[in-house]
DNA sequence: TGCAATAGGGTACCATGGTAGTTGTTAAAG
DNA sequence: CTTTAACAACTACCATGGTACCCTATTGCA
């Protein structure tokens, strides 16, 4: 069979064209659904994305399955399945845990300094600083997420990252909705580089404070915004 | 179609005889690995589970593929499935992930107390007793699940108790190589108390910090017992 | 005897037909 | 006009055949 027309971008399928297709699918939705192309409550049908996407209804199934773990979509046995909405109890829970585990993460980064891992973040800091000079916004958000998985690598903890990755989804589309407020992406450069001068330093206390503050910013920044309605529910 | 014949105890089937296969399947599959019927590193196959549940290949996949999100199951595409062998590490991380998780929703869960909810706490509580007084483990075990359960609904967090089920998983199958243990379902019943009184008196730190200890000490269960390389590989 | 090519059996993976269940509309009865 | 029952058009779900791939063991050749 010819490589299936999948609707990604052309770097994705160029390097791991012997990704199994479930796995690309599931990649592609994700996007789809975190840069709200696919809107909360729109209906996702089988067939229809098999179709448009030229590849049988089995994969397209199991990545509603790998979704719905994540809290992405909705299955309704014999009825549907439709993007999840936004709900802002589900919105501070994913706060409330990703707040505890990166602070918990980054306090043990600090109490042992891998200086390998050092020197990744800090090749990470200026990626992310040239990203701002060019304004690419899209590009530091891909750095931001490869900072904080950097801080769980560095810790070895490979699931926690997992984790954190699967509740990050319901946030990172409310940042999809209100990133582009001015002066925001210099102010998480700033707090990531303060978290990583703690880490350096060896102060686990310091950091943990940090990297709470940091993303209680983000937190902030989500209550802050006015929360277009057409976003919440299609 | 007939009501499939799985394996499963007659009461589940009863019960929900319209939940989904592959549901059952992945419940089944579970609770055999969790209890180490199936052992770790034991190869499993799509075909050879589907003749032995007497259903298709389809749901025997997708339960596979819950399975391996939850790390209780490693498949190697185009090669096989195997039980995902009991790695010292991945219990370290399990039990870290757990421990940060717990205690911080205790600790929330004292902050603001629901009466309805000390209710169903106290009453799982002489449940325990009970149980203990039956010697009888299994239930008590159950009844232990519940209460951390109870703790999470408490503070309204779903989805934090899916990600503890979740990592859970890898130390529930070292609980069953090491459980009895004289005396140590007592100590867990004593200090459940001890983390309900807490609550009720509305000490958030001192309600983490008994949960805290109470996971430690499950935790130095499982360095205390000298473990049967027999299972961790099959 | 030693090594390489090959054939066979196994796997996960994908495609596709069929089934039971739900929903909304339409038509018939009150 | 209202209510209800039947039908049609969806859905997710399950069953099953086929394919590409990996591993192993046997065979053919040096």
């Amino acid at each position: 069979m010819a490589i299936p027309k999948l609707k990604l971008n052309a770097h994705y399928i160029d390097i791991d064209k012997n990704l199994s297709v479930a796995m690309q699918v599931h990649y592609h939705l994700r996007q789809q659904i975190l840069k709200l192309n696919l809107k909360p409550g729109k209906a996702l049908s089988e067939k229809e994305l098999s179709l448009q996407l030229g590849v049988s209804r089995t994969p397209v199934r199991e990545a509603f399955i790998r979704l719905s773990e994540e809290g992405l979509v909705d299955i309704f046995p014999q009825r549907g399945t439709i993007v999840a909405p936004i709900r802002m109890e589900e919105i501070k829970e994913a706060q409330f845990l990703r707040e505890i585990l990166e602070t918990s993460i980054v306090r043990r980064a600090a109490e042992n300094v891998e200086e390998k891992f050092i020197k990744l973040l800090e090749l990470n800091l200026t990626e992310q600083e040239k990203s701002l000079k060019c304004t690419d916004f899209t590009g530091f958000m891909e750095l931001d997420e490869e900072f904080h998985h950097l801080l769980c690598q560095s810790v070895s903890f490979p699931r926690a990252w997992r984790v954190i990755q699967s509740v990050k989804g319901q946030l990172d589309r409310m940042r999809f909705i209100g990133l582009p407020q001015p002066g925001h992406a210099d102010l998480m450069f700033r707090q990531h580089s303060t978290i990583l001068e703690a880490v350096k330093r060896g102060h686990p206390d310091i950091a943990a404070k940090e990297m709470a503050k940091h993303l209680t910013e983000l937190w902030a920044s989500i209550e802050r915004m006015t929360l277009d309605e057409s976003n919440f529910s299609q």
